[in-house]
DNA sequence: GATGAATGAGGGTTCATTCAT
DNA sequence: TATGAATGAACCCTCATTCAT
């Protein structure tokens, strides 16, 4: 039956939809399989009948969100320029942050706690990154980059990209953006790609002769 | 007399740290009164007759975090030149996040959540904010600072201070530090100054001739 | 599907008829659901799995009680001597508050207590005495019932229809009447009646020449 | 020490009013010792020291109204013609009951549970009543009286009276008396009088000749 | 598959009472 | 005496999960 194996995605996928949203907000302890069920308009027994249980259903979307990340976030050592791949990076991940926040507030929610269910997936996570060191040191010994910690300069990019996500409440109250509105990406992407173009010694895009 | 107040004072901090920790942990829905009451090594009929409720202590506790930051960060307007004045805001501010990380974790997670408790507070965050601004715009016009958006200079100087306090458990893989041990807190601020630094112009603390 | 449905009726009803009887013992504040419950023949967990909380419960039960009033009692306008339709109150409410006394009793908890819980209920309960009082009325102005004030004539019956309900205990107590044995109705009936007709003029069925 | 002593009394004396008033709003299980306190303007830890329990303040209270009510109503079988008797025992029984209505709402309250704390205090109750029972027959065979049941006259009297207590709520609202003023006692008085009079063949007070 | 019902555990809070000071 | 503190039980209610239909 491949209409039924469809339909079972479809709510799978709208249970992890729903999942996300509401873990987003409360965390895996706060949040009821009754109010993951509303979201997902649902029943909390038919809730009950797709996934195991709570915490297993947590730890999928989890899986979902790194594994997701992986695929989309690198930098990658292809025929681009440094500054090219930073600002694509940059780009890439503030625009995610800005579309999916729920993604990143429950990444955020689930590292705060001491990430007490990441233990499966922090191997990919750096193997990820370690990648993107090395990329980034191939760089610097090319004479294309200035010297940087390239784990610090990671992070720190990852630090504000993630930070209009979870704090979107904060930037919007500080930036006067009323609460159905979008925050200015454009804004925030310029702002941030210049800083760390300017870190690593490369012209941001900021006004030039 | 004095000793009974003394005690009871002694009594409130011990609540008002334990909830900073465990609110930190799981946001104010996943947190019980149990688990505060044991944190805080009381029962917990005991700890409900020192609060008035699960929810006034979450408020207490939001009010005290936000009340401390104002009173600790703010970028002088005093007789310090700018470089000085941003490098000591980023030490400061970090050193505070490392060394009291639940309280980044607790405020990160009430603002992710939309921050539904936050309603009497973000005017005086918000004034702290804006009078920062007002000193960078007068560094710019006095010439003594590359043009800045200085909002953003700021959302983003406090994106990476509070980072590491909220992925310590993701810093700490990723920086090979092992549980115990306290994360690297030089080196961070040393690349954090260089990054803020060299966004508006000023040479960093790095090599110079 | 019918099945399922009688069956969640008739649990509401004997969730109703335990709440009455708990209700109508200890009032709202001194019942606890547990002890509703297990009136009712279920768990504390089950029956709040069909109520939505106990206040709504007691609201539900008074408001039940109200409309069976009025549905129930009235000086009916009709085709009846006046004499006639007196009794016949006087009896119905009698025999009613004997057969079910917790609904007295509840009531009259309620009342006691500045009837907190009365607000919504009061208009249609005026309503039906007004309307009775008017047909009083009407019967005094053509004469067949010598001149009362028709609303303490209506409350002074209730009061005492209602009494048999209330001070049962006292009763049983004052008349001899062992626990298990009924109060004697009609020695009841026949007095009230008497008091009332004789009140406004009309022969008692008391001894006549 | 005469003074302590006194003291200690005056403070029995408000912790017993104190009680009346919340037992008489939410009975014995409704009410809390916190409250009871409160009202009686001292802490939950001094009425403890005073009570011993709060079934035992919940007796004490029962025992001092029984006691009280015996003293004041009764039948005399003095000098007063029966009319008079009667005029004066439910215009005693009345002003009692308007001017404090907790105590009939706490006597009420307890009847209407079952009376599981009246046990010892039936007898002298019951001993009242008989002996007014007595006078009445005694009149009825002196040809004073319309031959009445001499109980049920009693108990509808009581009925009656009691009623304007309990009922207050009620009543305010069927008499359009609004909710700080009191009761039209007057009025009260003349019906209810009025009615028990005619009753046993006595003139009311109402249009003579 | 889907739904209503059931349940044992736990959540926040209050309780009557006792104790130390 | 009076007060703040402490406690174990109870209270109302929700929870994650299971079961029957």
């Amino acid at each position: 039956m491949t209409t039924a194996q469809k339909k079972r995605r479809e709510m799978h996928i709208a249970i992890r939809d729903a999942a996300i949203r509401e873990f987003a907000r409360n965390g895996l302890a706060g949040t009821s399989t009754q109010v993951i069920a509303q979201s997902a308009g649902i029943s909390k027994a038919q809730l009950h009948y797709y996934i195991s249980s709570k915490e297993e259903l947590y730890q999928q979307v989890l899986g979902h969100i790194v594994r997701q990340w992986r695929e989309i976030f690198f930098l990658s050592p292809t025929r681009d320029d440094p500054a090219t791949a930073i600002a694509t990076y940059i780009e890439r991940k503030l625009r995610h942050a800005l579309e999916y926040p729920d993604i990143s507030r429950l990444f955020a929610n689930e590292i705060a706690r001491g990430a007490p269910e990441m233990a499966g997936h922090w191997e990919e996570l750096k193997a990820s990154v370690d990648e993107a060191s090395e990329v980034i040191r191939g760089w610097i010994e090319a004479g294309m980059l200035a010297p940087v910690d390239p784990l610090l300069f990671q992070i720190n990019m990852w630090a504000v990209t993630q930070h209009y996500a979870e704090y979107e409440a904060q930037a919007r109250v500080l930036m006067d953006v009323p609460d159905g509105a979008p925050l200015d990406a454009d804004r925030i992407i310029a702002e941030a790609t210049e800083l760390f173009l300017l870190r690593c010694g490369l012209q941001g895009r900021g006004p030039r002769p």
